[in-house]
RNA sequence: GGACAGUUGGGUGAGCUGGCUGAAACCACAUCCCUGCUAAGGAUGCGUACGGGUAACUGUACCGAGGGUUCGAAUCCCUCACUGUCCGCCA
């Protein structure tokens, strides 16, 4: 959630900001213009009640007394009407601002590029170099099949399209992966932590993938559970609704979870293969930190994911992203894009964010800075998407004949 | 899933015959004082959110969540969630 206060004294300056990010300005004016109306209408809300706090005390002071009531009982009965009538204007005026305010996106930072979407994105550099290959690159799917690796047709059958199961080896790459992962992460600092891979609507929000992104959810039923998208959702919710200490911060997070996304909306794009898929493995980075270190921490991630990267010696370019092509929490957004020799593209690997203060301030995680609370600053990066890792192996330490390498760092893994 | 018990501030925990309780006490924490040596003594402060005020301060709400009764509820009633224990089931 953006800070209301801020749009409210700053309007143009914050309608500016969220224009880079296509928010219109008529909706920011009806926002402001409810907050306003939330703001007048518990002022007058609260002053019938300060009223009617005093009356019954004063109730009680005559009952004591034996003084007649009669006439107090019906002034006080007089303004629990008008309460009642005050009440549910401010009721209103807060359901409609809540409504309102948690679809809005968090503001890019001034330094995010301007632009409509991916293609205005910004490339900051390139890390490796691709190699050459004497022979026409296969694309994983094609090398999936060789190796009897990848099984989509089974994984279709078990649950529906977009599912696939891993066999022999490459189940076990997957799993080497993850250890890999998770160890590099661990020896730069994060805490590595297993949770729950459903979490409850509160926690979703905290985040904000609810209320607005519910159709990308998948949801059980009668229940108040979903399957989390991200291990985004449960690392940063894990301080949700807390107040730390300063001295505890910065705190760093690693978790491997599977990740369920419905991908509505993406019809038609990556149908072939395990790019895009209804259930992948992901490790995850999260650091909850004072807004004075999160810069610092948000180029340690970056380094970190690019350096798992360089380990496996995966080519991948450093992308910026612009304005228009942020996500809905972050404030900037660096991806990491790996090559693939087969697709002779590169292909989204990583991307990490710096929300700032918005995830904070929904999932009401601060800490005491002083006698003040202030909100945490939230970051989140992928370090690394397991599948797509598994894609890249696969195209870039493929043979002439279909076999596949693996790479040095790991065969202690295998 | 069934039965009973519970859910209070950072923690432990009183209050629960409705008003004097936003909440005792203890611990933790912070600042200061004393002391002098590895640990102890004393003073004061210390919940959260939103609003008003330069500030001192002040208003409202919150004792698991939501609703109800009442002039007034942490305290009474209802619904739900969660926790504990026993039983059932199970990796």
């Amino acid at each position: 959630m953006i800070d209301l206060k801020y749009l409210q004294k700053n309007f143009d300056e914050a309608s500016a900001k969220l224009i880079k990010k296509g928010v219109n300005k008529e909706i920011l004016e009806n926002l402001k213009e409810l907050f306003a109306t939330l703001k007048s209408a518990n002022s007058t809300l609260e002053e019938a009640k300060a009223e009617q706090n005093k009356m019954s005390k004063l109730f009680g002071e005559y009952m004591r007394e034996k003084k007649d009531i009669t006439q107090l009982k019906e002034k006080v009965n007089a303004n629990k009407e008008e309460i009642v009538a005050l009440q549910a204007t401010a009721r209103e005026a807060q359901e409609a601002l809540e409504r309102v305010s948690l679809a809005i996106p968090n503001f890019p930072d001034d330094s995010v590029p301007e632009g409509a979407n991916e293609e205005d994105n910004v490339e900051l550099k390139k890390v490796l170099e691709p190699r050459k290959f004497e022979f026409e690159p296969k694309e994983h799917w094609e090398l999936a099949q060789i190796n009897g690796w990848i099984d989509f047709e089974r994984g279709v059958k078990l649950a529906k399209s977009r599912f696939s199961v891993l066999r022999g080896e490459a189940a076990r790459l997957e799993r080497a992966l993850i250890n890999f992962f998770l160890d590099v992460n661990r020896q730069r600092g994060f805490e590595e932590v297993c949770v729950p891979f459903l979490n409850n609507s509160a926690m979703l929000q905290g985040t904000g993938q609810l209320p607005k992104f519910e159709d990308d959810l998948f949801k059980i039923d009668g229940e108040d559970l979903y399957l989390i998208p991200t291990a985004e959702v449960p690392l940063t919710n894990l301080y949700h609704d807390e107040i730390l200490t300063q001295k505890e911060l910065p705190i760093l997070l690693t978790g491997y979870t599977p990740c369920f996304r419905k991908e509505a909306g993406s019809a038609g794009r990556d149908t072939r293969g395990m790019i895009r898929q209804h259930q992948f493995d992901k490790v995850e980075m999260v650091a909850i930190a004072t807004p004075q270190q999160s810069e610092d921490i948000f180029n340690m991630m970056v380094e970190n994911a690019s350096d798992i990267l360089t380990q496996l010696g995966l080519p991948h370019r450093v992308i910026e992203l612009c304005g228009g092509d942020l996500g809905f929490s972050a404030a900037t957004t660096i991806d990491l894009e790996v090559w693939l020799p087969g697709q002779d593209k590169y292909r989204e690997i990583s991307s990490i964010s710096n929300t700032r203060d918005f995830q904070a301030r929904r999932a009401k995680i601060r800490y005491k800075d002083g006698k003040k609370n202030v909100l945490v600053h939230t970051l989140n990066g992928s370090a690394l998407a397991v599948g797509r890792t598994l894609v890249a192996i696969m195209e870039n330490y493929q043979n002439e004949d279909g076999t596949i390498e693996i790479p040095e760092v790991l065969k202690k893994y295998m």
